[in-house]
DNA sequence: TACCAGGAGAAAA
DNA sequence: TTTTCTCATGGT
């Protein structure tokens, strides 16, 4: 797995990932960029922020309908503004996001994933990139990457993925988050729709995965 | 015009 | 249990 890192890390740098001014701010975030372009949540978040300071009651505030509107630039706006609403309300109730960073990060994932609109990415978003979690964001570039390059078989389930990540790259921030960062810039950049990484940087990798399939993490 | 993006949940099979 | 459908704007 780090005989991946390498060479992407040589070609794509340091990546400085996931602006944001607060936890709180990455919670919003990750809802938002659920199957979204992150270039559409910038409008939206920039639309909210010109409206609100961001903190659980500020956005609760805000009339649904009023919310779903400034959330327009990001897609699915009505199914965001509920979503955002329920993971505010919960945050509140439970004291607000500084008391949920003094949580264990076991009891915070499942705290997150009972919230409805908060599946296993988005928790494990806000786990690393809002609260400095050691946990590997598992996503589609994840997937497609490491199936192209035969180091999974590609039907292992969100957790399966991210369990064998997580013990191939270990429990430093850092890494997860660079790794994820990595991923997902090349996989946008290379491997969107393409049957292998041809043309990249690790297409010498790709033609030994298609040799030798399975070769493991 | 068609496809996709830093997914999740409900409904159908 | 697994697959399919729905939610939606904006860029290529």
């Amino acid at each position: 797995m780090r005989g991946v890192l390498e060479p992407l890390q040589a070609h794509w740098g340091e990546l400085s990932w996931w602006p944001a001014e607060s936890p709180f701010e990455v919670m919003i975030g990750a809802v938002l960029t659920q199957n979204t372009a992150w270039r559409n949540v910038e409008r939206a978040l920039e639309a909210l922020r010109a409206r609100i300071s961001f903190d659980e009651a500020a956005l609760l505030a805000v009339p649904p309908e009023e919310l779903a509107e400034l959330l327009r630039p990001a897609g699915y706006y009505r199914l965001k503004a509920e979503r955002l609403r329920a993971l505010c309300a919960a945050s509140q109730a439970a004291g607000g996001w500084r008391t949920l960073s003094a949580l264990d990060t076991d009891t915070l994932r499942h705290w997150l994933l009972a919230i409805k609109g908060v599946g296993p990415e988005t928790a494990d978003d806000i786990l690393l990139y809002g609260f400095e979690r050691p946990v590997f964001v598992a996503d589609a570039y994840a997937r497609r990457l490491l199936g192209r390059l035969g180091l999974i078989g590609g039907r292992e389930g969100y957790e399966d993925l991210r369990a064998l990540v997580e013990r191939a790259l270990g429990r430093e921030v850092a890494t997860l988050k660079r790794a994820h960062a990595l991923i997902v810039e090349h996989g946008k950049a290379h491997c969107r729709a393409r049957p292998r990484c041809t043309g990249c940087v690790l297409r010498a990798r790709c033609t030994f995965a298609a040799e030798a399939p399975g070769a493991g993490l």
